[in-house]
DNA sequence: TCTCTTTTCCGTACGTCGTACTGAATTCTG
DNA sequence: CAGAATTCAGTACGACGTACGGAAAAGAGA
């Protein structure tokens, strides 16, 4: 038995994985080979995917669907299937594009510079692509602009000289920052995910629980806060200021490490 | 004109906003009243919630559906809409249901500890109900539980002594941290949301990428974090790590405002 | 040039979803 | 006991992803 199928390391990578799986990475690594035979494609890989992400900046993610998204190329909803195996998929490839704009920090700045531009950067992307935010339910995209960026953020993080798992960490800590923070400002300021109400609209439908459950004795701070003003927030202090606090602790716990594992070369 | 419809503040909170809204409210806030005329009720609204979190707890949010929801309770999918308006609001109620678990932390402790507690209710909620990952792509529900939570973050935070908008973006902060972890843990262990694999078997189908694609040349830095194993973590630590990076930050904060406008009581 | 094979395009169809509408059954009110 | 109000649920509509199959197009081999 076994003489079939052998348990050693398969040395050809071109058989490693699933077919499914192999497509994927090869759409996001490769320029689709034209392919010889039949009838010539009306489109390309590229043009599908910024089909996909024009109909989620206009109309917002919830609208991105195979047919949508044909209709905006004026081709069949199945004509899709022949250049992206499915709507997952799709929305893959149009995450790591979207990183593709992402800036890289000039190495030669002190690494807390480096990190506070990656975090700007982040920032700037959501900005742009706040469909983004739903992302995060997804694995992340094995794609070379999601790597590359990802490969420098290791690297600038890794400038602090903290041991491996603190990089990782740390690394983790910034993208959360960030992605929370566009979280609640896409959430507060675009449409509703499902139903297309705004923010303002919303608040208006509810206001019947400021008048009616709503009392100062029972939300004291909230109330307190809410009448100074401070719920009011601009959206990019509040990046700056968690990144700072989160620079900051950082960089204590570089001096701590340092005073208890004193650098030999000093 | 405008002798019937007065541009003067209105007084009663019984017509603000819309009926939607002001029905939600009530929904949130008070038992619903059993409604003299009519066929008894065969079920509870907490049922009906409860159902809703089990469907959700076994088989995952994607199989959130009406029709699922009122199969688990042997009733129609239309009955459901006697006791819920719909879909999203069924899920609404769901999450201040979740909130409701949620532990307070002593008053007389110092502001720290009470945060880091109310940092790990938060992560044990997570852990307890991984679909609340997908409340943030709703607006907060502005139900009980979730508003008496917030209420008493907002008091620990306050006893900081920070001004009103450094209060509210730290909160922000822990919440944003805590949710991170939590989604990227919770999106690297349960199932695929949209197709039912594991992570691990996501991982293996496109382990081709590793053999193609992905050389120690172009990532150096993540090849080195791999070998070291420092991307095998444990996420219990991640919450712990960065809730103390954070509050370091933040005590350092303090301590500069402190020296920049001393306390006159000191 | 003619055929064969491969590939593209896309209409149809199935199973899923939320939910509008309708009507029958049920219970309290007058 | 008639009428009004309310619950339950079947049917149906328009959306969705996508499996399937057929028609058309284009290069390859004769």
């Amino acid at each position: 038995m076994n003489d079939e199928k052998p348990t050693v390391p398969d040395t050809d990578p071109s058989t490693w994985g699933t077919p499914e799986g192999r497509h994927m990475i090869r759409l996001l690594w490769d320029p689709p080979t034209p392919a010889g035979r039949g009838p010539k494609q009306k489109l390309t890989l590229d043009q599908v995917v910024e089909a996909g992400m024009a109909v989620a900046a206009a109309e917002g993610i919830d609208k991105l669907s195979m047919r949508n998204v044909a209709a905006q190329l004026g081709v069949g909803a199945m004509s899709l299937y022949t250049y992206v195996p499915g709507r997952d998929e799709l929305f893959e490839l149009m995450i790591d594009r979207a990183w593709a704009a992402r800036k890289l920090p000039d190495q030669s700045l002190p690494w807390r510079e480096q990190v506070e531009l990656h975090a700007r950067e982040a920032w700037r992307m959501y900005q742009s692509y706040p469909w983004l935010i739903r992302s995060n339910l997804w694995r992340m995209p094995l794609g070379p602009h999601v790597m590359d960026v990802q490969e420098d953020i290791y690297r600038a993080v890794t400038l602090t000289d903290l041991p491996y798992p603190e990089v990782v960490r740390v690394a983790g800590l910034v993208e959360s920052h960030v992605f929370g923070v566009a979280r609640s400002v896409i959430t507060d300021t675009s449409l509703s995910s499902n139903t297309g109400i705004t923010a303002d609209e919303y608040w208006e439908s509810r206001s019947s629980f400021w008048g009616t459950y709503y009392t100062p004795e029972r939300f004291p701070t909230m109330t307190a806060i809410w009448e100074s003003g401070a719920f009011e927030r601009s959206a990019g202090d509040e990046v700056e200021f968690g990144l700072a606090r989160l620079l900051d602790g950082v960089e204590l716990l570089i001096e701590r490490l340092a005073v208890s594992h004193p650098s030999p070369v000093e």
